[in-house]
RNA sequence: GGGGUCGUAGUUCAGUCGGUUAGAACGCCGGCCUGUCACGCCGGAGGUCGCGAGUUCGAGUCUCGUCGGCCCCGCCA
């Protein structure tokens, strides 16, 4: 650059610094040489600005500016000019004006790019995530990255004006079983021993109530070595905070403060408080899932009672082995084809449901293969609970619980969308409270945590931990906002002795406990006050927020489904010598 | 681990029933052009049809395998 500075960003030029020399710099958006005059958009993260090169202006710069391509980084000194009123181009914020150069310095040349960086390019995610800073100089992709950045500085404003304090925790830390599965680091001066990346600073954020820190919270980095979906990436950014002497309420106020200035402050919307709360319960009746999408009703009906004795035996089949008959009305349903119906069965097939049956409600009656299994009785109540009316349609699941909710609450979802029931420009949130503390786990044949084995139990369901710990509630919340699960948190056991028990329940006898949970466990019998907290997923709400589709859109470097960075091709192979120094070696790869 | 889907020029795509030399648009390169902003006009270059087998007289096209992207199930306290 030599000895120029930049005046202003290329955007932000207008009429008010017409005749002001300045110097822009910025990228070649795109070049115009019409043999005499040469137009060139000059880009940078604020926007464009044109500049012109004349050859009777600066014939050395006209010159140079014939040898600029696309993504070549130059400077401009010229004169701000208002254009006449003929060439003024109002899809510009800065259409108004032009720069006129005098002089033009080449910073740095580029290559060709690989694809035209404009918001309306047409390049595939697998490009423009390989070649990601090219793509982030288009607006689109760095604007989910600014409202990101605007969005935790609010977070950490709003925290911090209620006396929330901000603490680094290891990212070096304990490998602890029950949950996720963990990325390992191995030690170098402990051969055979490892570090486990965290899957949440759940253990150490409890360990600072005890310190007295009273209310804390980070936003940091959490690592879970599983799967990856549109909404889950292996490692993610957590808003994790933890306060003393509460109650459920009280967090909730808390968090429901932030949110609402979140939506206030970056979508100008008010949202209505208190949230919506369902008990998790109810959620699974109507909803079929525990992070319902309230955008819309479609709710499932519940026809166990109605069809306990009736002759499909597909339904009374599934309620004599403990299971429910449940289904969904779709209103105008019977505009639907053959084919739209039985295309429901391989839906429902993927979350273990054997099949979708249906009727049609017709002037003449039911119009279904079910029917004559019903009899006009059955027929009438299934119409009264489900409220159907002539032209509906009715769908019926039976099978257990779990497998009638997943497949239900799924349909439900992909028929709102198909039928656009979703209003996609509405916020709908709700609080799931009650989730059950814990649930048995036939195939590991003990129970496990529904939240983590540090959640608090309700106080009136205490007793049940004895008689029927699946039964037992817990003081447990988690936040949908529009069918995602964007935060979850609890009030925690503060009280050895409980914490004790719930492990003991979880199939961790005394001697793991003591190994894996043992400072926590020490830490709670000397004066652990009451306390809880909660934890957002960060690039969820920045998801939701941004109306991006896949988290990847609110990451800088995204991992690809199979877990790989595209820019660096991490993971990769490490020298025989640094896996010498661990005393690692490598079996190669499974047969 | 399983299911679905996609993979053809730098990019985004088309490519019929298996049939001659694999096309288009944008981009790129060269020339012309003094008010464009999707500049225009003329000309040109550019292909491991993801990879490997197989079927066939002949495969971008069919079969099998494999690799990669995306979506989903399992998994994700």
């Amino acid at each position: 650059m030599g000895d120029w500075k930049r005046s202003i960003y290329c955007g932000d030029a207008r009429a008010t610094a017409v005749d002001q020399e300045l110097t822009l710099v910025g990228w070649v958006h795109s070049r115009r040489d019409h043999g005499g005059v040469i137009f060139v958009d000059l880009r940078d993260r604020s926007g464009i600005c044109q500049i012109v090169f004349n050859p009777e202006g600066d014939a050395e710069s006209h010159d140079k500016a014939k040898q600029l391509r696309s993504e070549d980084v130059i400077a401009v000194r010229g004169i701000v000019a208002k254009r006449s009123a003929e060439t003024i181009n109002p899809d510009l914020p800065t259409g108004e004006v032009e720069l006129k150069s005098r002089s033009l310095r080449l910073l740095n040349a580029s290559q060709v790019p690989p694809f035209i960086i404009d918001d309306d390019t047409d390049a595939n995610e697998n490009t423009r995530l390989k070649y990601r800073y090219l793509d982030l100089r288009r607006p689109q992709s760095m604007k989910p990255l600014l409202l990101r950045y605007r969005m935790t500085k609010l977070i950490r404003d709003y925290l911090d004006g209620l006396g929330f304090i901000d603490v680094e925790t290891p990212v070096l830390t304990k490998s602890t079983p029950e949950g996720a599965r963990d990325y390992l680091v191995p030690s170098r001066i402990y051969h055979g021993k490892f570090y486990a990346l965290p899957q949440s600073p759940q253990l150490f954020k409890q360990i600072l109530m005890v310190g007295g820190l009273d209310r804390y919270f980070q936003i940091v980095k959490c690592f879970r070595d599983e799967d990856l979906r549109a909404d889950r990436q292996p490692e993610f950014t957590q808003l994790d905070m933890e306060l003393s002497f509460v109650q459920p309420e009280d967090v909730m106020a808390v968090v429901e403060g932030m949110i609402a200035l979140l939506f206030k402050e970056l979508k100008g919307i008010e949202l209505q408080r208190p949230f919506a709360r369902l008990t998790y319960e109810e959620a699974m009746n109507r909803f079929g899932s525990d992070k319902p999408d309230m955008r819309f009703g479609l709710e499932l009906c519940d026809f166990s009672a109605a069809l306990g004795n009736c002759q499909a035996k597909v339904f009374t089949g599934a309620i004599q082995k403990g299971g429910v008959v449940k289904g969904l009305r779709i209103p105008n349903g019977a505009t639907m084809s053959r084919k739209d119906l039985d295309d429901m069965t391989p839906f429902v097939a993927t979350y273990g449901a054997k099949g979708v049956a249906w009727t049609k409600i017709t002037a003449e009656g039911w119009q279904s293969p079910i029917a004559k299994f019903l009899s006009a009785a059955e027929q009438k109540e299934v119409e009264k609970i489900s409220q159907a009316q002539v032209g509906d349609v009715v769908l019926f699941s039976a099978d257990s619980a779990k497998i009638v909710h997943d497949s239900l609450g799924n349909l439900r979802l992909h028929l709102g969308e198909k039928l656009g029931l979703i209003p996609e420009k509405d916020y709908a949130l709700v609080w799931v409270v009650d989730f059950p503390l814990m649930e048995f786990d036939p195939e590991e044949k003990r129970y496990v945590a529904l939240h983590h084995p540090f959640t608090s139990p309700l106080d009136e369901d205490l007793h049940l931990l004895d008689s029927d710990p699946a039964k037992a509630r817990s003081k447990a919340y988690d936040l949908a906002m529009n069918g995602t699960e964007v935060g979850g948190g609890s009030i925690r056991i503060h009280q050895v002795e409980l914490q004790r028990k719930i492990l003991g329940l979880m199939g961790i006898d005394a001697q793991e406990a003591q190994d894996k949970f043992g400072f926590l466990l020490e830490a709670l019998s000397f004066g652990a006050p009451p306390h809880g907290g909660i934890a957002f997923g960060i690039d969820r709400l920045a998801m939701l927020l941004s109306g991006a589709k896949s988290l990847r859109d609110v990451i800088a470097f995204p991992k690809s489904q199979r877990a790989v960075c595209m820019l660096t091709d991490a993971p990769s192979e490490v020298s025989p010598r640094q896996l010498r120094e661990l005393g690692i070696r490598v079996s190669g790869p499974d047969k």
